[in-house]
DNA sequence: TCTTAGCACTCCCTCGACGAGAGTGCTAAC
DNA sequence: GTTAGCACTCTCGTCGAGGGAGTGCTAAGA
């Protein structure tokens, strides 16, 4: 399994397949080609590597990778003073949208891959405040407020104009019922209230309704993630087929495909990792995921991390998606 | 000219160089591929065609674009099923982000091509309403509300806690002092207040300031452009250069390059059509810009368009761009 | 039993040659 | 002004040869 291992990292460091007399001096053991050739026929045997063709040395295969990533990498942790570094970045952004930013450029811009964030989802999302605001006509603009701030806003177009002063007793009316409240509760009440008075359903507390309806579903729903970096992922031999790299950029505006995926590693909680098609979507075929969740307080958030080809330094990246979930995480505490 | 007219009609459909043989049968005049041989030695002197080798066929330079568009052209305007059907699209989406995003992906979806809409620059900022909103602590939420309903919140760190009472005070203040007034003035007059009393400095009213001072910047810099179909480019043969392709992407998302570029095409109200290099920027090097500015009521809001390679269907693409920023402009009008 | 040297073999890659194909420029004739 | 004819040039695909890298196998050595 040694052999493998250097074997690995050889690949992860040329791109070039590996042959015996190379793999030879790089396991440090004094053996000879032919002795490894023994041994890469072993390897091969068990779907570990494989060879292109018969003259070329041999690749690692998505099983080889799994058990390499698995068993062989000893992981050391960053150096205190590149986390440091790293640290120092979140440092002058205070807001959570360009904390977000900054970790996913982060990522890329230290694996020279593409980085991924997806957002916080806020679970147990509570109202705080209501306002209602004349516009012209019979436009409303409500403005609900939440949890440690978040704004929400949209335009409601009544049925009737509304005064001022009625609008003032609206707003006053529900903050004062619902501060506090979680949002899930406060939707409910207002769906029951409007169902048990319904037959003058007011336009303006249905569409209340609505807003409070779409801001709860966009808390669990984690709805989005943040890019950065793609454009590093034309840099790999291995993705310069113009018809996957068309298909793999497609995916990456196109969303769904990899919030599916995403989806899946923030169950795992901690770090996860896909290679190859082992994430099930063939366009990710040359193509490995790395990611972390990150939490605050024991809750999960979120999840972020790099996508690259599979021949990518996981030396180096897993310890570099770890730490920037921890580091976003604390940004995001003491926020 | 006709010849050149048929060569370049003949090379966008087909994207190799043109021969004189099938030139000759292109024209439609029934000439010999002699003749044409003779006009295409012209027109190679005057600089509108250039054959990529001995013994290739002509491909047109920029110059022969640049007549091309702007004299041999003759652009019908768009069937009016088409208008329609393009404008129904405009009709679901209501808020003006969406059509933004609606625009952008209808432009990149009809020509096949990368579709860009600048976000509307919002001149003469209105002041509406501020309200501040005490979170943990120090922490105040100052909400500030603006033109037609929109609205910018931002987290204050203040030195001191304010009680409720307080901050409501302060908005009351705010609010009563500058509703219905231009954002610029606003600011004026915050920063003139703060100087003149300049001893007890408010955090609060600071920040509100700086907030101000944002959204003004924000209002008057436009500041941001919406982009799909990037990789339709990826199709052209002609940007199969990995290199060229990856400068290309970076600066769609860098963004700075690009804004400038269309910055310049809002100068000059109406359609506006960099060929190749004519932008000044080299990595549009084989890339062609069309856009055409949307405005509301005579005030221009911003520039959309597609960015494609030099060897786009101009005849097709121009209307296309011109009747999107006119449904645009009228959606974002009712809206 | 593990390791190693030797050897024949396979496959890729590069290079040069070659011919086909496409298109040109020029000249001379209509 | 237009055209046919012709020699020329350049690209592109194919082919074959040679080198290089690497393999599998076998037989011998520790």
């Amino acid at each position: 399994m040694h052999f493998l291992k250097a074997l690995i990292e050889r690949y992860i460091r040329d791109g070039q397949p590996v042959g015996s007399r190379t793999l030879a001096k790089d396991t440090g053991l004094d053996l000879s080609p032919a002795t490894v050739r023994n041994v890469m026929a072993d390897l091969e045997d068990l779907g570990l590597v494989v060879s292109p063709h018969t003259s070329a040395g041999r690749v690692p295969t998505v099983l080889g990778y799994r058990l390499f990533v698995d068993s062989l990498l000893t992981i050391r942790p960053l150096d205190e003073r590149d986390v440091d570094a790293l640290r120092s970045e979140f440092a002058g952004s205070s807001d959570s949208a360009t904390l977000i930013e900054t970790a996913s450029r982060m990522l890329s811009g230290v694996t020279h891959l593409a980085g991924v964030v997806m957002l916080p989802r806020h679970e147990r999302e509570v109202f705080r405040q209501i306002e209602f605001l004349p516009l012209s006509g019979t436009k409303v603009l409500a403005i609900l407020v939440t949890g440690e701030g978040e704004v929400h806003n949209r335009i409601i177009v009544t049925e009737r104009a509304y005064s001022p002063s009625q609008l003032i007793r609206a707003s006053n009316f529900l903050t004062e019922l619902f501060t506090g409240r979680d949002m899930r509760e406060v939707r409910q009440r207002l769906v029951d209230d409007l169902q048990r008075t319904h037959r003058h359903v007011d336009q303006l507390m249905l569409r209340a309704v609505e807003m409070a309806q779409r801001v709860v579903a966009a808390a669990e729903h984690k709805d989005d993630y943040l890019m950065s970096g793609q454009t590093n992922l034309m840099e790999f031999n291995e993705l310069t087929s113009m018809d996957r790299l068309k298909a793999l950029f497609q995916a990456f505006t196109e969303k769904r495909e990899i919030l599916h995926l995403l989806d899946r590693c923030i169950e795992a909680d901690g770090i996860q990792i896909f290679i190859g098609d082992e994430s099930g979507y063939e366009l990710l075929g040359d193509c490995s995921l790395v990611t972390a969740t990150y939490r605050v307080e024991d809750e999960v958030l979120g999840v972020l991390g790099v996508i690259g080809p599979t021949r990518m330094d996981y030396q180096r990246v897993i310890p570099v998606v770890d730490v920037t979930a921890r580091l976003l995480a604390a940004a995001l505490r003491q926020q």
